[in-house]
DNA sequence: CACTTATGGATTGTCGACATTCCACAGAAC
DNA sequence: GTTCTGTGGAATGTCGACAATCCATAAGTG
């Protein structure tokens, strides 16, 4: 509990709101994944159960099923008598993490050819991502985005898709939190949804395809430094 | 625990071996993981916490973290203050499963064309395949056949990939357990694969697609009505 | 000085007991 | 007969304590 890495006080909230029907295991692991996901918790940290069960004012046991649940969304991993820690990013994994979910994205657009899936959602958060890019408000582009795909792939209707993606996007948002946003062109990234939805509703399966995998691709691109550094 | 669907003693072995260094969790993981893969543990059965821990004679902490792993796996799921049982399976389920497993498989045929990896091992388990379809073993083509695509994906060299494939092909080991076995043709089984490697040695990226594709899409046909059966 | 061997502290692993919640069933009221 | 209410049992949810394990550090030995 001396080491630099492990959990700041002041970083986590010391106690747990007394919220009805919600099991304390879930709760934390909110609180933690939130932290994670935000950047707060950065890859490497270590979590100690004791630590965490003080802070939360909690028991040890949520805290273990918490762990163990972020374990299940591949944020944490566990060595054994040694101790848990936020998982380390690599550069390759974050490759790997974009390449798989074009991959889940070229799925979901075929998916939406097939069955003919209603393309307004799509339409309505292109909208509002222009406006964002415009706005130049950078936390509204990338909610918009979010839900961009999001409809996307719920559109693709195949739960396991569905579930699979989501996973993914966790680290997808650990990502971009440790990541440099001063790199990013807001209105670049907006100009890229419509022409999707435009390939979409030519029912344009080619264009589609090649649309929304280069555009994975470009999200891709990262500093690795950055990712290095969070170490 | 009068439940008709509950654990039945008789399936399940009351104690667990005394191996030394691997967690209680793990070991009832394993244990459990195997019942449900096998078809021992049908969908729908449900998992009572203080039984399986007086089967196996530890207490309920290593019991409930177990079935959290099963959770993550996707084998198990949770009601809330009702219980825990083992996730029914539906018709939707099996489908979505092997369209999932055939874009993971096509990505990998992708990579693999990419990344010039050695074919030499894919070719040894066709032959391990052909041999089991001429002797009528079933168990013996499964498990080649199982070989086979454990190292089409292991050759993609993507973890993230190999992780995901892998959570799907549990599923896919429950699904093939409860399946008629009487149906499937061992012979054409066994001869769809060196055609798949034919491709990727000729470095024919549309034919390895096409038929690992159509591959994976043939083992979908299943009969639904043995799936609901077991529930 | 190099190398092995204890030993102590920190952390996870496991346990049994108690608290909380839900569900099914019985009984009362209409 | 139907509906509402409450009560008991069964299951999960949470807790605090103890056991097992590992690692770092220090003591001992050649």
């Amino acid at each position: 509990m001396n080491n630099v890495n492990s959990v700041a006080p002041d970083d986590m909230p010391h106690d747990i709101a007394p919220i009805e029907n919600v099991p304390l295991r879930v709760q934390v692991a909110d609180r933690l994944r939130t932290a994670i996901l935000s950047g707060r918790l950065k890859p490497g940290t270590s979590l100690v159960e004791t630590a965490l069960a003080d802070q939360m004012n909690v028991s040890r046991a949520p805290i273990r099923e918490a762990i163990q649940i972020l374990e299940n969304d591949g944020l944490v991993e566990t060595i054994a008598y040694k101790g848990k820690r936020v998982k380390p990013l690599t550069a390759r994994e974050v490759g790997e993490t974009y390449s798989l979910r074009e991959v889940f994205e070229v799925m979901a657009v075929r998916r939406i050819l097939d069955n003919g899936a209603p393309l307004d959602q799509l339409r309505k958060h292109c909208d509002t991502m222009t406006a964002a890019a415009r706005a130049d408000d950078f936390e509204a582009l990338i909610a918009a985005d979010e839900a961009f795909h999001h409809t996307l792939i719920t559109l693709a209707d195949h739960d396991l898709l569905r579930a699979s993606w989501k996973n993914l996007y966790l680290r997808i948002h650990q990502i971009m939190a440790l990541r440099n946003r001063d790199e990013s062109n807001l209105t670049e990234i907006a100009s890229n949804h419509p022409p999707i939805v435009d390939a979409l509703e030519a029912g344009d399966t080619e264009r589609a395809i090649a649309l929304i995998s280069e555009h994975t691709r470009t999200l891709a691109t990262f500093d690795p430094v950055t990712i290095a550094q969070s170490l």
